[in-house]
DNA sequence: CTCCGATCCTGATGGC
DNA sequence: TGCCATCAGGATCGGA
């Protein structure tokens, strides 16, 4: 479910809820995530403050003075602000309850978020080698055409390796290769540095419209309100299979790539 | 190193 | 109405 701008509309919901907030105690339900909640996560946290929270990738990292959360949506997740004495009905694995009265809540049926903690996030496993963020300095198409070198993964499943652009998933990388009128299984190797920098400019664009529309709220996604996003009525190509085309229209093609649905226009993309 | 399929889990949807 | 197959926004793992 949730990628980048998801998370960050997230993260930018919890941010006036946590931020110097004193955390009481962790309400573990569920401890089979993607991987288990660590049994003895609530010790290191309880009675802290959060410090920071902060997005990686897909990731939230919420830092208190005792060490780090690690968050991850997975597929179905969502968090949202509740009072902490809302009662939970199902799949809701944990409660991170605040001094405040406030909760944080995850609902996460299909259990392939995470919840874990670390005294050094920058060098956990999961982050160690994430690719750098896509809205910040440090990359550009020049970066991708190099890290494309030699390379025979098609370009849409290039963008969702998070060791090369971080937080990128389905939905962002085919609406931002419709923009760079790039068809997702062309060989990323043999991309021209030239269409690198059209991708780079259009992956900033669409994850910055994105984010300003809420997210993308496709089935379930809702931000720490509840509320949906509004992305999905800018979608050019996601979801379109047989709709016309925005630019031609010509009805939008669905393929099988790597097992995943890709999406594009087979006269607007090449 | 690189590629790609299997895998974790539940719910929604559509065909018969 | 029921049953079955298919698909879903992630990303690690292991085999080739």
């Amino acid at each position: 479910m949730p990628e980048l701008p998801e998370v960050e509309t997230t993260r930018r919901g919890l941010l006036p809820y946590v931020i110097g907030q004193r955390i009481v105690s962790l309400i573990v339900r569920e401890p089979r995530l993607r991987w288990p909640i660590p049994s003895n996560l609530a010790r290191h946290i309880a009675g802290h403050t959060v410090e920071s929270l902060e997005r990686r990738a897909k990731y939230l990292l919420l830092t208190t003075s005792g060490g780090t959360l690690l968050l991850h949506l997975g597929m179905s997740g969502s968090l949202r602000v509740i009072p902490a004495d809302t009662p939970p009905s199902r799949y809701e694995p944990f409660d991170l309850v605040f001094a405040s009265g406030f909760a944080i809540r995850l609902r996460d049926p299909r259990r392939f978020g995470a919840l874990l903690f670390s005294t050094d996030p920058q060098n956990h496993p999961l982050l160690r080698d994430l690719g750098p963020e896509p809205l910040e300095e440090g990359w550009d198409g020049a970066y991708l055409h190099q890290r494309a070198r030699g390379r025979t993964i098609a370009l849409r499943d290039f963008l969702l390796n998070g060791h090369i652009i971080a937080g990128v998933g389905n939905i962002y990388a085919n609406e931002t290769l419709f923009h760079a009128k790039l068809r997702p299984s062309r060989t990323a190797g043999r991309v021209s540095r030239a269409a690198y920098n059209r991708l780079a400019g259009h992956l900033v664009e669409v994850l910055t419209n994105a984010i300003a529309a809420g997210g993308t709220t496709l089935k379930d996604f809702s931000d720490s309100t509840g509320r949906p996003g509004y992305f999905q009525q800018e979608l050019m190509v996601y979801g379109r299979e047989n709709s016309p085309c925005h630019h031609c229209q010509t009805p939008i093609t669905r393929r099988i790539l790597s097992g995943r649905s890709t999406f594009y226009c087979r006269l607007c993309q090449h």
